[in-house]
DNA sequence: ACGTTTAACTTCAAGCATGAAGTCATGCCG
DNA sequence: CGGCATGACTTCATGCTTGAAGTTAAACGT
């Protein structure tokens, strides 16, 4: 068994073949840069997101985001699945959220009365006030970890490849 | 009480004042897509890049990315440490992944006999089989959802604007 | 030598996410 | 109409992550 290397997408096993094909098996350089930075991004950026939320408000981004976005729809009033969508989380994972969120008194449930089969999450003033609390606190962690640090030719770069990367689970569920 | 908007990062409460100020308390439309990008970014990817693997291997994707560090390492030995900060993971969260595998016998611990402060894993046979195994089905994956639907431009922004991001966490703990 | 400090883990309890299965309201088709 | 299919949730068991507290080894100062 040769001496260890090379499980994954670093440079081949087999060190210089001459004149390189294209090998779909293995990142090159560039690739490689790209998504270990990716990576690092999707593993760490999260926690530090949640820090200041957390330590201020006791909620995480995805609590947060979720409160902000029925805060800003029309009436504080938002469908369960539009919710979900808006956030960026599962069903699932917003239904736990929001039965803890009705415990404390921040949100309320009902079906709605347009169609049965929907249910309507809305904010209750107790928990618009624990949006307007957190929310510069967000902000300001927002700015500090992610647009500062960007140019805004950065900014425009990464809307960008966000909205190629996007996939929208096709099941919410 | 007003009706409800506007509490976040979008359009301020007061519509139109002439002239704008920057402002720090809220976004522009620039800067909000940037941030609403990453945001999907970061909450979406991490569940398609486990799906494959998960599928395939019943692996994580952080479980994947320390069997392969290990893997890729001299003698496929590497300090606990070492591997946490590769991985982009707390030494807490290895801990516990790296027991399950031990437990699996996929890994071996030991102290490092250089200093019998660090702990050495090393990956045994069945857990570089594993890898071995795996692997493609992480390429495949990391091409599909990522690679493939970027320009070499996206993918070198990419990689920029995750080196200006990436704040490593000041302790591993 | 010896206590103190630092740093690298490890452990464990609490809380959250996931995904499969269940519930229920509508729409649809015969 | 009546049953079936669809889609929007909701629930719950399982597993994982987090963070605080504990353990141990080396370095440091006296």
């Amino acid at each position: 068994m040769p001496v260890g290397y090379s499980v994954a997408m670093t440079a081949r096993p087999t060190p210089d073949t001459v004149g390189d094909p294209p090998d779909d098996l293995w990142l090159n350089a560039e690739e490689k840069e790209a998504w270990t930075g990716l990576v690092s991004l999707v593993l760490l950026l999260p926690g530090q997101l949640d820090a200041p939320l957390q330590q201020h408000s006791g909620l995480s981004l995805f609590e947060y985001l979720t409160l902000s976005h029925i805060s800003e729809a029309p009436d504080r009033r938002l469908r369960m699945s539009e919710l979900a969508f808006l956030a960026n989380g599962s069903l699932s994972r917003l239904s736990n959220v929001v039965k803890r969120f009705e415990q404390r008194g921040w949100v309320e449930r009902s079906p709605d009365p347009e169609d049965g089969r929907y249910t309507v999450a809305a904010l209750t003033d107790a928990g618009y006030d624990v949006v307007v609390d957190a929310a510069p606190v967000h902000v300001r962690a927002v700015r500090q970890l992610v647009l500062d640090p960007l140019t805004a030719e950065d900014q425009e770069a990464l809307a960008r490849i966000a909205a190629k990367l996007r996939v929208r689970p096709a099941d919410l569920a």
